[in-house]
DNA sequence: ATATGTGCAAATCTTTTGCAAATTC
DNA sequence: GAATTTGCAAAAGATTTGCACATAT
């Protein structure tokens, strides 16, 4: 097992110390986040979801199904495309991460990633497809607006922008 | 051909009239101001895209291809498959529908619906999978926060939420 | 008249499923 | 040991493409 324990920046030294002298879980990496909500939950802990969720915990960009297939195979090569699907799949309804469709920029596929705390949107250039990531307090605004104006009790929101990047505008002009 | 064209209430009576008088060309109705647009940019107005076109302008939900087929064959038992979805790319490119999956609440396939003027949400339930649509303000300020601090210039977004509705909430209790 | 679009059929791309063997708890 | 998960292979679902014929401007 090559997990690996960022620390969160937020966290003081002191404390900090302490949890490493306790040997307390550190629930704030993503990885072993995931690992132990699923455990939690009685979702068994295969060889082949650790993979998924390793990759997706560490992922810097949006993977989709077949990229993350290759990249599971580097760690075990016989890792079937379907195991992949059915590890998204659960990852997903247990809401530890997120599907987009990044607007189809590019094909039907979708990309996953791990689901962050924070609001964001997705902004991709239709000109050359680059995707940018922002992050906003109007997500939040937006599921207070949703709960009030409809009781409806959002879960998860996804937004996602067809735009033009600054180098494409001075390209198209 | 049995174009309707229904009239916008915020028409004063008198104007109305008026343009009823002189014959103006009633750019408020969204199927000819989406036939216009096309024919004003050299798209030829075969009779297929016509039938799409008006199919997607008087809609009152989201259409995915396999029901705008089922609605184009009800007007012409001939039409294709293919030509369907090569309109609704079409309609996609010119930027007089968007494209929507309503985050796959039961499938993987898109939906369409005409591009309409105010930004809106769209609200599905994940329990029964009611969809709803919400407008709100809050778009627009999203869109002036994305050009503010990303430089990127949006042409259009997308907000969909997973959400579980009131009833549902009820029941699952 | 000519460029463009259509229907048809087959291909492609993405995702899902049934089942015997392997694995987790 | 019992229940669940995996790999494999095949199926399903959604969309796209090549091409000869039809149509719009």
């Amino acid at each position: 097992l090559t997990t690996k324990f960022p620390i969160r920046q937020s966290l003081r030294e002191s404390q900090l110390r302490f949890n490493r002298k306790k040997g307390a879980k550190m629930i704030d990496d993503p990885l072993s986040s995931m690992l132990s909500t699923l455990s939690e939950r009685g979702i068994r802990l295969t060889r082949q979801r650790r993979i998924v969720a390793e990759i997706l915990a560490s992922a810097s960009s949006h993977l989709n199904a077949e990229e993350l297939l290759r990249l599971a195979r580097e760690r075990d090569s016989a890792i079937d495309r379907a195991t992949v699907y059915r590890s998204l799949s659960l990852l997903k309804e247990q809401g530890l991460i997120d599907e987009l469709d990044l607007l189809h920029l590019e094909g039907g596929e979708h990309f996953y990633e791990r689901r962050k705390p924070k609001g964001h949107v997705h902004i991709g250039c239709y000109s050359c497809g680059r995707i940018l990531e922002l992050e906003t307090s109007l997500i939040q605004s937006l599921e207070a607006e949703i709960r009030r104006k409809t009781g409806f009790l959002p879960d998860s929101i996804r937004v996602e922008a067809h735009a033009l990047c600054p180098a494409c505008q001075k390209r198209c002009e």
